[in-house]
DNA sequence: GCCTGGCACTCCTGTGTGCCGACTGCTAAC
DNA sequence: GTTAGCAGTCGGCACACAGGAGTGCCAGGC
């Protein structure tokens, strides 16, 4: 199809600069703006016969005849993957992320949040972030805690700060020694492992080596399995009112389709999370993934553009970071920006929750 | 000024009308539309001179010289407070509140944020909601846990389902025994309290009487202020994509302002809470009220009203549920709304919460 | 004295027209 | 292969104009 060797060294840089000059300007890029504002060394009749074959290629659009050109999905496309200079983080950028956090919250929910603030803050565009799965925690310390004979405490307590705690009646008197002993066999059988790797038949193992009743396996059992259970996906996003800035989000139809996008948190997870998916099973680089108009498979997104980014608890990527806006968007700066934030947030994540 | 002598019957019938039709077709409405689609026994002429009248009166206002009446602020609010009838809960209204709350979460967070998606699909327009502050949750339980000798976890465990917890090293060996026998004092003391009753002085005395070492007793009081803590007031909107719909917010700098209003949940939060620190002064009655535009002391929300209502925990207003939608909103319907939600996100967090 | 029909007036809104400018594609010459 | 020039296309804007909705006022009637 449209092979490398379709561009050569003039095309391509022509279609780079129509991409960079309709990022800037939102405005369809003519010959004559071309000639004037960048030096091409030739006329602008040649830059339109070039123009012309870029069409033909599929990589640029004439919106209609007397309009100038703007770049399709695989305009944008070559000139993500090919084209386009990688950034580097300006100091300031860096310097607000480091800012950010360094007196970030300890809370999972909070950084999530705070971190999508920063992100749509600096991209101008709307930010999301895919919390953790609490699967993806480290078990900290189970107790079971002795209230009243026929009344104990369940408390799970984990990485995410999320203790899974619950009060339990029992049939039968119980010993507050016998919930100690089972506690301490359960935190050193568990100790250093995530929760994932908590069975309900791993708790099952060790109930049974201490001969304790069914009804305290039973609830052990489920207080482990809701310090797990993660009901909805947690996701946040922050900065919806940047795209209002965007020209092509003036239509209010465009507009209401991507705020329905966004407030339906189903659909936005699963806009994301099978990179996420991907970035775990292949040889996973942590590089940032762009994926432009039509690749996003739906229809409402076709003018938008989305970089992601997993980022890092230990050696695993555990959630994700993404920047949407239009196809439009300064993907140099946006991509510094989603792994700049991604790494500084996997490092809050190291520092502050393994302990 | 305006007082309700001012009102005559007709004249109130017919403020009422013209409020009536506005909200319901965003139109200015003019002398004869009424006499058309109301049965006013008097003829547009008259109708003419009375709505004169209440324009001088500032009932009124007239966008321009060929245009129809649209009602002020004093109009709207004459209109709410002696004019429109209550309106009750519609039966598919009540039942779907009713669905929503039987198999509502038991975590504090998401009731609130499932309460505003509910609110805002039922009402068509923004919800809101504070979530009660933690000072306000029950204490249920401290436990300090013997990890190692020179190491214990201290966990507090609220009704918010919140635990605040910490891992602390000693500078000398600290024995199982005594952490147990501060837990069961601590616990005996505060069982049954508020949180914002567990002073730290209350945390010392405990401390005292056992001749806790110094360090131990700073490290339980730590853990109880952040148990109190609450950094940023949690606030939950939703359904900001509904107020697209509204003819008033197509204009994109209004609507640009509004939901800058609704990311920076600061402001949201002043909006409402004064609101909700007034309920529990004064005699609360916990009805709802209602704002309209300038009323709200915000240039942003000059053409928007406010329908607030507290939600209770016991005997007392720990949150507030708020819609926020063009003056032109259908009050009645909101106020019903707003108040069954209150009423039965109040009855879910004494089911859920207290034991 | 209140109500009403009629009428002149105001002003918004939608539509049609024509012009201007931006840009292209093509051709012929270099 | 490149370029200058030119004709052709089309969107956008300003403008004028007609239509319509609605008002205020006045004179006459009950």
């Amino acid at each position: 199809m449209n092979d490398k060797r379709d561009l050569d060294k003039r095309k391509a840089f022509i279609l780079a600069t129509v991409v960079y000059e309709y990022i800037n300007t939102a405005e369809p890029v003519g010959s004559v703006t071309l000639t004037q504002k960048y030096n091409l060394g030739v006329s602008s009749a040649t830059i339109r016969n070039e123009m012309a074959e870029l069409e033909a290629e599929g990589y640029l659009v004439q919106p209609h005849t007397s309009a100038g050109r703007v770049p399709s999905d695989a305009g944008y496309r070559t000139y993500v993957d090919r084209l386009m200079q990688p950034e580097a983080l300006t100091k300031d950028d860096a310097r607000r992320i480091r800012d950010q956090f360094r007196d970030a919250s300890r809370e999972l929910d909070d950084v999530i949040e705070q971190t999508t603030r920063l992100l749509s803050g600096l991209s101008g565009n709307l930010a999301i972030a895919i919390a953790p799965s609490r699967d993806t925690h480290a078990f900290k310390h189970v107790q079971l805690i002795w209230l009243s004979p026929r009344t104990s405490l369940v408390v799970v307590v984990t990485s995410g700060g999320v203790a899974a705690q619950r009060v339990f009646e029992w049939p039968a008197d119980v010993g507050a020694d016998d919930l100690t002993r089972l506690s301490n066999a359960l935190n050193s059988r568990f100790g250093g492992r995530v929760m994932e790797e908590i069975a309900p038949a791993n708790v099952d193992a060790v109930c049974a080596e201490l001969n304790v009743a069914a009804e305290i396996r039973d609830a052990v059992r489920s207080v482990f399995a809701s310090a797990r259970q993660t009901g909805e996906p947690e996701i946040a996003a922050a900065g919806a009112q940047n795209l209002l800035d965007q020209p092509e989000f003036h239509d209010l139809r465009k507009l209401r389709a991507i705020l329905r996008i966004v407030e339906e948190q189903r659909t936005l997870y699963d806009l994301i999370a099978d990179e996420l998916a991907a970035e775990n099973t292949a040889n996973a680089d942590a590089s940032p993934h762009v994926r432009i108009g039509h690749e996003l498979r739906a229809d409402e997104l076709a003018e938008c553009s989305v970089v992601t980014v997993p980022y890092r608890f230990g050696d695993r990527a555990v959630g994700m970071l993404a920047i949407l806006g239009p196809r439009r968007m300064p993907y140099g700066r946006l991509i510094a920006l989603a792994s700049g934030t991604a790494r500084s947030l996997g490092e809050h994540l190291n520092d502050v929750e393994i302990r």
